[in-house]
DNA sequence: GCTCCTCACGTAACCGCTTACGTTAGTTAA
DNA sequence: TTAACTAACGTAAGCGGTTACGTGAGGAGC
């Protein structure tokens, strides 16, 4: 049964057409009268025929397939890769995006793989890819460029000459910071970056500068301490911060997991949050909602990257000497009540993110360049 | 640069050979000299050429890509679909067991799609599919198994004539119920479902009520509420427990979504978990360690379900015509804080599942039929 | 020395579709 | 009436691999 699939000469022998005919009318009968094309749809359906996508796609030039590579599918076991905690998100974008113009989505790990592998399991079979930030080095990147279009995402910055769609991770920090500052008249803030050198980290902590100096405050050169994106990693640097003679009154986290982590320590201190101290995170994962009291954070927009990456690549395949696009995505910060926001009195409706929150974008607004 | 990539011709002339030689220089190399083969892999490397894996796919009749359909890939919007809520777990060992093979990973959601469409789009595409449970009608299923071979996700029971791979739902959640009734001695338990005509919930429910049986007591013919596997559901539940004239010392909920509604509901009502009445969930959500008390619930193995969904079909390919499988996977209780448990004394290691609680595995373990 | 293998490789027929180009019949314009 | 189009379809040459089969050289066995 799976066996034996017809083949476009039967399906127009049967129908007393030539396969020119049946082709035509597969793909929108154009130069074909509608009656004819009529026909050959109703033996085609009638004879369950679908046309053989790899002959379609040899003799097309087209596989219909677009890809997106991330460094690992797990969530963040090497916070120094991108961490694609979003990962749901992402693809869902992706692929709606991706299945709007009837093409469908492969997806694949890049750890530990080459780009010469990548080449043949993944590059060889999609018109277009769509690479995370970090999952790459730039020689098998290059690799991958080669065969087929790539759009980036994360590297707005960057010199890379391919599309690129990133998040606006400096002016959501500053947003987020310019709430503390202002709403709270917080004043003493700690900075708990993640790895130091990871692009996500830096634009974070710059976000963090520029509230501060914006409000006319002394702005540190370094963070108080790494937490290296992780929950243990935020108690480390909770207890670093805390034993220091530095008397805080807000800890302003790179991510939510280690916002987690300083709030346990917290806790354990029996320090009260946002009462003692303000916690602040940055991702708005899942957990932060159901934190107590819940995690004041920066939503990002990962949805509108899958789906915007999928669009870039679409328009490169359309028109693949246009110039190069960098689009910037704006953040938003969800205020719930580690800040020391009260909560808001309305309950929320079904499951919403809404979950009795404020938000405010960052400034930066979706941009191209 | 992207265009004008080399092909098997150009290869085989430059190194002095026929296309077939280097052909059989890419697949392994048999039946011909060690001498010839380095020379043309070697050839092949300076080329940077990667084989077209359209023509490869035509004339081999294997395309080197599985696919997985979900319902929608968004998040439990449709609980009378498939939530995967672990899109992220089962991709990833999908992802591993795919790559493990050399082939590549195609992802599609069915949501509003039909047979057709997806035969044409996905199907056509790939060697073998993975259908989650609900994700599609038995007519447009028939119409993909006529294409390629699939297994099914959660149709353990069921009289389809597909492989198939489910998690032991009713085994996880009697382990869970003989927890509370034999480690903490609760007797009256009300049972919160999720949508009536559900598997997932429908099974549950009977776990629920096999611990009951086996403990000599009483069961119920019917959950106590309906909580459609939401939030806002385990809220609405909650209250009708709450207030009729059953004194119930623990709520059971079908999974933690609704247990987390049941909880907001007891603190409103100035209610203590576990002191006054326990709560358990089913799914162990990342949420779910991060809830105060933690929340006890039933860990479902969903990395492994994708790997050995992606197994039972490289196996089915290779054997076309071997004896249907069924695989049951067991689960595992995380026993936390919410049933009454006390915290464990020390402190857990980086970011592990195993944030201070205990494991049962459900009765049943792996099985094959 | 001759036959018969075997090994290593070349030849070429596909795989199932797309599409440039050719063909035919029917229309239109002069 | 006829040349010039045009619409509607057929013909067949690819697309870039795989692989059954053919072939020649070298070695083994007699």
């Amino acid at each position: 049964m799976a066996s034996a699939r017809a083949t476009i000469y039967q399906v127009a022998q049967r129908c007393g057409v030539s396969t020119a005919t049946v082709s035509r009318a597969m793909s929108g009968g154009a130069g074909m009268s509608v009656d004819t094309r009529r026909r050959v749809l109703a033996t085609a359906a009638e004879m369950g025929w679908v046309p053989n996508g790899s002959a379609k796609a040899l003799a097309s030039n087209r596989t219909g397939i677009l890809g997106v590579l991330f460094h690992d599918l797990d969530s963040g076991n090497d916070p120094l890769l991108d961490s694609p905690l979003y990962l749901d998100q992402v693809l869902r974008g992706a692929e709606q995006a991706t299945t709007g113009v009837g093409d469908a989505l492969l997806i694949a790990a890049t750890r530990g793989r080459s780009g010469r592998d990548l080449a043949y399991s993944v590059a060889g079979k999609a018109d277009g890819l769509v690479l995370f930030a970090r999952s790459l080095n730039r020689a098998d990147t290059q690799a991958l460029a080669s065969m087929v279009p790539i759009v980036t995402v994360g590297r707005a910055g960057s010199r890379w000459p391919h599309d690129d769609i990133s998040v606006d991770n400096r002016g959501g920090m500053r947003n987020l910071v310019e709430h503390l500052l202002e709403q709270h008249g917080l004043r003493r803030l700690a900075f708990v970056s993640g790895p130091p050198r990871t692009p996500d980290s830096i634009a974070r902590f710059a976000g963090f500068r520029d509230a501060l100096i914006a409000a006319g405050l002394p702005a540190p050169d370094k963070p108080d301490a790494d937490g290296g994106f992780t929950e243990s990693g935020g108690e480390q640097a909770a207890e670093s911060i805390l034993t220091g003679d530095r008397q805080v009154q807000a800890i302003v986290c790179a991510n939510d997991e280690m916002a987690i982590g300083v709030r346990a320590v917290l806790a354990a201190r029996r320090l009260r949050t946002p009462a003692d101290i303000a916690v602040t995170g940055f991702d708005d994962i899942s957990a932060s909602r159901h934190l107590s009291p819940s995690l004041t954070t920066v939503h990002q927009p990962m949805h509108e990257v899958g789906s915007r990456a999928i669009s870039l690549l679409l328009q490169r395949l359309r028109e693949p000497t246009k110039p190069r696009t960098s689009v910037v995505l704006a953040t938003e910060s969800v205020i719930r009540r580690s800040c020391g926001c009260r909560r808001p009195p309305a309950r929320p409706p079904e499951r919403s993110m809404s979950d009795g929150l404020r938000r405010t974008r960052s400034s930066r607004t979706p941009t191209e360049q």
